[in-house]
DNA sequence: CCTCTATCCATAGGTAATCTATATATAGAT
DNA sequence: ATCTATATATAGATTACCTATGGATAGAGG
């Protein structure tokens, strides 16, 4: 059986900028959110959320402040960016047309 | 604006095998073949076509024969063979599985 | 008090997939 | 004669992701 993937890679940007709709949220809530809606089918590593997360700061998608946790935890909390938002939409659309294309190859590939 | 991605990574070798339903095929006619079932949304190009087809080979879920093409000219035919036609079931299954966890992020994430 | 688990951040190093660029070759059309 | 489409393939760069590691603290259970 082959190892399964613990996402699909070019979407957890996407993913992340997404989860940051509903607010500023930190890093391992991230993490943890994505886990929690996708009943644990996607699992963003800690390895790969953490450099997500600077390459959003460095695109200027996401904006990062350190604050208290309501469990009295320092954490980087990240808020989305007008830039950022913009973005998002290009990704979901661009997603949405890759993921159509997709199907309809799935879906026409089997006929003779 | 953001570069366009030709494919969504780690779908290519699902979408070949797909392809390979159909009947033998080689290189260029399975690139042709997503090309014009996508409406030109999906590009297999040539540095990520041949050496996907070569990992198929290794892994033993094509096969090759070179033959002749109706046009006269030298190419390598592709078949799917039983253990690629598991491994075809495996990667869709694993993708639904992914398209739909993805779908149950970007829908409830706007929630506040 | 001590240890364990969960919470929180981050980087280094490795692997794998894709793209760009290049090389080769020929059939058929202009 | 040259251009386009057909056909294969590799080298090198880039990027994304994962594994492994390191650090730190709150709270629970013993």
């Amino acid at each position: 059986m082959a190892k399964k993937p613990d996402l699909l890679p070019g979407t957890l940007d996407m993913l992340i900028l997404k989860t940051l709709t509903r607010g500023a949220l930190h890093g391992y809530g991230i993490a943890l959110s994505i886990k929690r809606l996708s009943d644990d089918v996607l699992t963003v590593e800690e390895g790969s959320l953490y450099p997500a997360l600077q390459r959003l700061l460095l695109q200027g998608w996401v904006k990062g402040e350190w604050k208290m946790t309501d469990t009295g935890r320092r954490a980087r909390f990240y808020t989305l960016t007008a830039a950022g938002r913009k973005q998002l939409g290009i990704e979901l659309s661009q997603f949405e047309q890759m993921i159509t294309a997709i199907g309809r190859v799935l879906r026409d590939a089997q006929e003779a």
